[in-house]
DNA sequence: GCGCCATTTTGCTGTGCATCAAAATGAAAT
DNA sequence: ATTTCATTTTGATGCACAGCAAAATGGCGC
């Protein structure tokens, strides 16, 4: 159905859910990571994941009080694995998806009790030497 | 880079330009054809295709009165191509995309000249005589 | 049971955009 | 040159949604 599609193709049309795409391409990450590597707020993040699992572009898991995403493995509607294609042949030298990488890489340098209570704060203090997007709000 | 990703993923993220691409996968059309297929305004028809043609997505020709619109040939971007084969690759069987091709096969029955006065009162009495999606506005 | 804390949900604001009606553009014909 | 007419652009309106701040949810440990 149409509007099956539009819903995927929509939550694809957001730069900030592509990076959250890319940085799951790496394996699975936990909510306070991926905040931590965005620059959002934990409330907008949490959204744009809600957008990606209702599009069956992303599924989650629970471990304790965190919880997972990971880039879906089941197809949940005939559109998201073409989608998902897409995005994985794409952006792999954009200079955002890179710098994200990089942040991700600090980021998982830090234990996640640590990281969530937090945020960049733990990060170690030349994480931001360099410009980034995501950085000026 | 993302910001071209982008564009071009808005561009397939909805729907009325969804039904043009596929309505364009079955040749060139004339921006009257489309606009009586879709049951929009002139005014709103060309606005999609540009957001299209700045997409990659589609390009345009001029034959005397008329502009031509068909599916982009040229790679104008590094993501118009992959995108196009997901929407190639989807949607055969869907309702509104059969409701528009029978509707385009009515339309090619009437002479361009004739079709750009009259609009959907130059298809033939029985055309709308299914539901189809579009029509209510 | 009760608090703690990661995540989600909820108001809220500003922005982007789909749509229409109408004016503007521009190619073709007379 | 002026008119005609398909297409594009503009102005206006309503709606969808990204983002933040703060309240609500719901596991987990005590």
């Amino acid at each position: 159905m149409i509007e099956t599609f539009e819903i995927v193709a929509k939550a694809v049309a957001d730069p900030s859910r592509v990076r959250i795409l890319k940085l799951l391409e790496g394996g699975e990450l936990c909510v306070c990571q991926i905040t931590a590597v965005l620059g959002l707020t934990v409330g907008t993040i949490s959204k744009h994941l809600a957008a990606l699992r209702g599009a069956g572009l992303v599924q989650q898991r629970r471990d304790g009080k965190w919880v997972y995403y990971r880039i879906a493995e089941r197809d949940i509607n005939a559109y998201a694995r073409s989608f998902l294609k897409v995005v994985a042949t794409s952006l792999a030298d954009d200079p955002t998806t890179t710098a994200d990488r990089r942040l991700l890489g600090l980021v998982n340098q830090v234990p996640v009790q640590i990281l969530c209570d937090g945020g960049r704060a733990a990060l170690p203090p030349d994480a931001f030497s360099e410009p980034c997007r995501g950085d000026s709000n």
